[in-house]
DNA sequence: CAGTGAGCGAGCTTCCGCTTGACTT
């Protein structure tokens, strides 16, 4: 017998079907081995030794594992080609000490990959793996140093990390942009003509007074056209699915949570209906790449077929590759898939339109642009109206947009307008928009800050943290946010930096290429790290956490003010005359809706460790509680 | 899945990234 060893158990399912009995397969579901839990872990002194010790939750596994190498004649590694796959497979090695053990990695899940693969059978590539120690020890040392400084300088409990600190740093300082903002008046100026509307260009009106002005100019103007362009635009198909723009679609289309997003899709992929979900990158199989074409020319016509299979490329420079984009396992079980939910099938059925179209043609658009130009005594003014028709709809067949259609007149240039009536348009501009889940993924995948396997978690920590809340979707800083945020910009402005990870990222290339070694990295960070650190922990102060007033006297003291403070288990009533005065009340975030057990309480949200439940109002009395929302009970 | 803040000073908190499972609907 023969055992392959990869990451995922369906994976195993997978390989195991189609490679005969002579193989087994087996998987380590993820890290085996990491750095203990409630200490460093890491051995500075020591060129920083990380003290990497078996996974409690994985002893099974790994028992597991040693049990079917015993029996192997031979031990194929196959974890998936990245660095974190390779640091899995080093740390394989380490529990099977064996000598029939060989690493192969394969980008496909099919037969032939593997057999390939076995017939090129190679070594754990120590520089990848010690990519992986330096990634590890470097957020070990920025996560498990700066957090007890938080907990001295701002409250116990909290917690800094390179990639979450950032994430809160982003919507920090959106709000600090939006409470910045100052709201600009302008005007927008109009004409009508007989078959079309166009807009006045190249000019900026602050005011009432320049609006009215232009106004009494447009009514005594002479118009004509000025110039016609006529051109096509194309409109290419949506990339194929990867984990950042999957979540953001759900997002988008279903109002779906980073993390139903991806709870569903890991059904999927259980189910063995999509690729794997965690993933960066856009690959598509050659093979299923001919099966869309085959079906996109057999369903919709050889018109909606590209010349040759498109290409799709990644940007982000700190992608790893290790997957497919994400997309069905076979396009025939649309509509057929038999079984679904109803999320699943919602799910299912956007990867698999986004998978066909991304084979399409573009979409084609005939877009006219007319100038109208508007002379009087004064001056001239010059207006334009554009229009766009769909000639083509190519890919958009599978993805229609209700868009408003405007149909411009065939004019000749120099042709004179009737102008049927002018009129103003009084606007404001508006505050850049606050982070939502989607596009706070968007932005930290662009900063290559954060993994597809850790995009929802991020969202989760930063919530449960209490740095941040979720408000009809949108994310707001809470005061503890603000606080941590600013001691840590002020104190930490290295790790802060939002470059600070790609920076990262291109050292562990070098790593892994074999150019600078992982330990005079770490030597590197470490000094003025270590400096800073110990300057912080002497002369920071202790830092004040605002707090929001209410503007309601104390019923106790009758002194203090009531003020809303964030502490460990969310917002609480209290005080201003803390710790003079003791009083406290509930702060109850009421989502309207009776409790359903005692009837009489509200049903509230609470903050637990764990994340947010679904609470009562009148606790104690009351113990009801639930993960999930309540169902509204028909009366 | 449940009582907060300050400071007292027991014993504790904390990172990111890879993978599911155990819950519930």
């Amino acid at each position: 017998m023969q055992l392959i060893i990869v990451e995922s158990p369906t994976k195993a399912k997978t390989l195991s079907r189609f490679l005969g009995s002579e193989f087994e397969v087996d998987s380590t579901r993820g890290h085996i081995k990491d750095l203990p839990k409630s200490i460093l872990g890491v051995d500075i002194e020591n060129d920083f030794k990380p003290d990497y010790v078996p996974v409690e939750k994985k002893k099974e596994v790994i028992a597991s594992l040693k049990k079917k190498a015993k029996l192997a004649k031979i031990v194929y590694i196959a974890t998936d080609p990245d660095r974190e796959g390779e640091a899995i497979a080093g740390h394989v090695a380490e529990i099977l000490s064996k000598s029939k053990l060989v690493r192969i990695t394969f980008h496909e899940i099919t037969k032939e990959a593997v057999k390939e693969a076995i017939s090129r059978p190679g070594k754990v590539n120590e520089n990848l793996v010690n990519a992986q120690i330096s990634r590890r020890v470097l957020d070990r040392l920025v996560g498990y140093k700066i957090s007890p400084l938080l907990w001295k300088k701002v409250r116990r409990g909290l917690s800094a990390g390179r990639v979450q600190s950032v994430a809160v740093r982003l919507i920090v300082e959106r709000e600090n942009e939006i409470k910045a903002f100052k709201t600009e008046e302008y005007w927008e100026v109009f004409a009508k003509f007989k078959d079309f509307t166009a807009g006045l260009i190249n000019e900026k009106i602050t005011n009432k007074v320049k609006a009215d002005e232009i106004l009494a100019n447009l009514e005594k103007a002479d118009y004509k056209v000025f110039d016609v362009k006529k051109r096509e635009v194309k409109s290419n198909a949506y990339a194929p699915f990867t984990t950042s723009t999957m979540t953001q679609a759900g997002a988008r289309i279903f109002g779906w949570s980073a993390k139903r997003t991806m709870n569903v899709a890991q059904r999927l992929y259980e189910e063995g209906l999509i690729t794997y979900h965690r993933t960066d990158s856009m690959n598509l199989s050659i093979d299923a790449v001919n099966k869309a074409r085959n079906f996109i020319s057999k369903e919709y016509g050889q018109k909606y077929l590209p010349e040759k299979a498109l290409v799709y490329k990644t940007k982000s420079k700190s992608a790893q590759e290790a997957h497919e984009a994400i997309r069905p396992t076979n396009i025939e079980q649309i509509n057929e898939a038999v079984g679904l939910i109803p999320d699943e099938k919602k799910l299912y059925e956007l990867i698999w339109k986004r998978f066909i179209a991304c084979q399409m043609n573009p979409a084609i658009y005939s877009e006219t642009t007319i100038d109208v130009e508007a002379k009087h005594k004064e001056g001239v003014h010059m207006l334009r109206a554009s229009g766009q028709i769909m000639i083509f709809d190519g890919w958009r067949k599978l993805f229609m947009v209700d868009k408003e259609i405007i149909i411009l007149p065939n004019l000749t240039i120099g042709e004179s307008l009737v102008k049927e009536k002018v009129w103003s348009e009084q606007k404001f501009t508006l505050a850049p928009a606050r982070f939502n889940e989607a596009s706070l993924i968007k932005i930290l995948e662009k900063l290559g800050i954060g993994r597809p396997s850790t995009y929802a978690p991020i969202i989760s920590t930063i919530q449960i943290r209490s740095y941040v809340e979720k408000k009809e979707g949108k994310f707001f800083p809470t005061t503890i946010g603000f606080a941590v945020t600013e001691f840590l910009v002020k104190n930490f402005p290295i790790e802060m930096d939002f470059g600070f990870t790609a920076e990262m990222e291109e050292n562990l290339d070098k790593i892994a290429d074999g150019k600078i070694k992982w330990v005079e990295l770490m030597k590197k960070f470490w000094k003025p790290f270590e400096k800073t650190l110990k300057s912080v922990e002497k002369n920071a102060e202790r830092v004040k956490i605002e707090t929001e007033k209410l503007g309601k006297a104390c019923p106790d003291c009758k002194d203090g003010e009531l003020v809303i403070r964030v502490g460990r288990f969310g917002k609480f009533i209290s005080c201003s005359k803390f710790p003079d005065c003791k009083h406290t009340e509930k702060f109850l975030d009421k989502i309207g809706m009776k409790c359903p057990d005692c009837k009489e309480g509200d049903v509230i949200i609470k903050k637990s460790k764990k994340g947010n439940f679904f609470g009562c109002s009148k606790y104690p009395d009351c113990k009801f509680a639930s993960w999930k929302k309540p169902i509204e009970e028909k009366s």
